[in-house]
DNA sequence: GTTCAGAGTGTACATTATACACATAGTTAA
DNA sequence: TTAACTATGTGTATAATGTACACTCTGAAC
């Protein structure tokens, strides 16, 4: 049973990617508070999704009760990309009033624990409520405001991401069970922000026997329909290479 | 001005790896707890190099003030390998003894941040004092007692070192400012446990051109003297690849 | 001057990366 | 029914990189 007593100084926060087949985006909340009488807006921005522990809780746990919590899903890619706690993360004087604002008693420091997650956007967009939650392209992100530190967040995740995804197989964590090789191709190009030759990267996912092509179609489309795959665990931990070599 | 108020339930570990021209070695700290009547040792084991935070410090700079404490080095190559926060950290009976006696306010659930830290023990053995700090070579550490988690953490850390010595020039924070190819390549073997032909090795060697040459060699071996090289950063930075492409 | 020990070198072959253009299948619209 | 459309799917030649493998060289020590 979980107590549900906060650790006033720690908390968790999830960069949760997604992709629609077009582009990567990125799960925000929005903030807002209005003056009590007046109704006026003082603050409208957008932070990572994020909360504090639980005193009884692991802080791999608190990040998935967090991603359940906005999308509804379990079971999801999660993993950490880094402590922050840099003295001044509240400095500006609209997080201080936001602060004061929920006077929850919060630490005046609080470290945070970063969390990357990847999710196949088809998914989610049905769980999601009409609450204050939205996907938005990730190119969109430098134009934002956003609360605290949370846009230095966001881009270090999504610099882990880039390096995780050239080197371990977690693109098909922001894809449906089963996709097609173009739709493997615009993941990855849309992560590393680049074009890759569509015959030189076939040839290279031919090499990926944990890419698994099935007895099945696209449907009703209207061109040549493209042949679905899926991703192999299993074959994948079997074959992967030792990579022992090292590359600079 | 610090405070030296520490937070009670945050605290940093530094896996500090060195590197002896033979073998990868890390810095571990002995905990000795003894009786205060009969003198008998109830608690002999080793920990990481760790403290709490203080109240007006950063995680980066709470690392370097335990390293420089240690090793009297500043600018060393330091960097976070993870944030844990297991609820069962402290679980075993000698570590509640061992909290029991110090009896410094700790909180009960400690979230620490671990960081890497990679240096030239060459520098170090020098400034060691006689504290009940050594170098242990890597491979024994399977067989020692450990405190906490730290045995966990450790491994950790290797780990995260292997993955990046592959990907990142960060083997020649383990040499001194100048060094032979051969040392070189013995600091690759070791963090790798692999080994290497030496012929193919030089050739990738020759193809970084941050290695650079020096008009100096080895004197006083029993054998033909090496020639000496130097890592450029700067050569690094400007040389370095795109390497958009992916390898898995 | 002989021995010793590690430094330093080259070549052939296999694998992988890169650049590049056209036929195919199914849908849609004339 | 035919033609146009759209994304799928395929091959080859060349360059670059990885891998396997054995001997000469230099200086110190005896």
């Amino acid at each position: 049973m979980i107590s549900h007593k906060i650790v006033p100084n720690i908390s968790v926060d999830c960069v949760i990617f997604g992709f629609d087949f077009e582009k990567l985006n990125v799960l925000l909340v929005e903030r807002e508070l209005k003056d009590e009488k007046s109704g006026e807006i003082l603050i409208k921005d957008h932070t990572l999704a994020g909360y504090h522990i639980f005193e009884d809780e692991d802080l791999d746990s608190a990040a998935a009760r967090i991603l359940k919590g906005l999308t509804g899903l379990d079971n999801i890619f999660l993993e950490q990309f880094g402590a922050f706690g840099q003295l001044d993360r509240v400095s500006s004087p609209k997080d201080k009033m936001w602060l004061d604002y929920i006077k929850k008693g919060f630490a005046d420091r609080i470290i945070t624990v970063g969390y990357l997650a990847l999710i196949d956007n088809t998914k989610v967009t049905l769980t999601l409520k009409d609450r204050n939650v939205a996907w938005f392209p990730v190119a969109t992100v430098k134009d934002m405001e956003m609360a605290f530190d949370h846009k230095y967040l966001f881009y270090t995740a999504l610099e882990a991401l880039q390096r995780k995804v050239k080197v371990e197989p977690i693109a098909f964590q922001l894809l449906p069970d089963y996709f097609t090789i173009s739709q493997l191709q615009k993941v990855y190009e849309a992560v590393l922000g680049t074009s890759f030759d569509k015959r030189n990267f076939r040839k290279k996912v031919a090499q990926m026997h944990y890419v698994i092509p099935l007895r099945k179609k696209q449907q009703g489309v209207p061109h040549k329909p493209a042949q679905y795959y899926l991703f192999s665990r299993e074959v994948y931990e079997k074959t992967r290479k030792a990579r022992i070599s090292f590359i600079i």
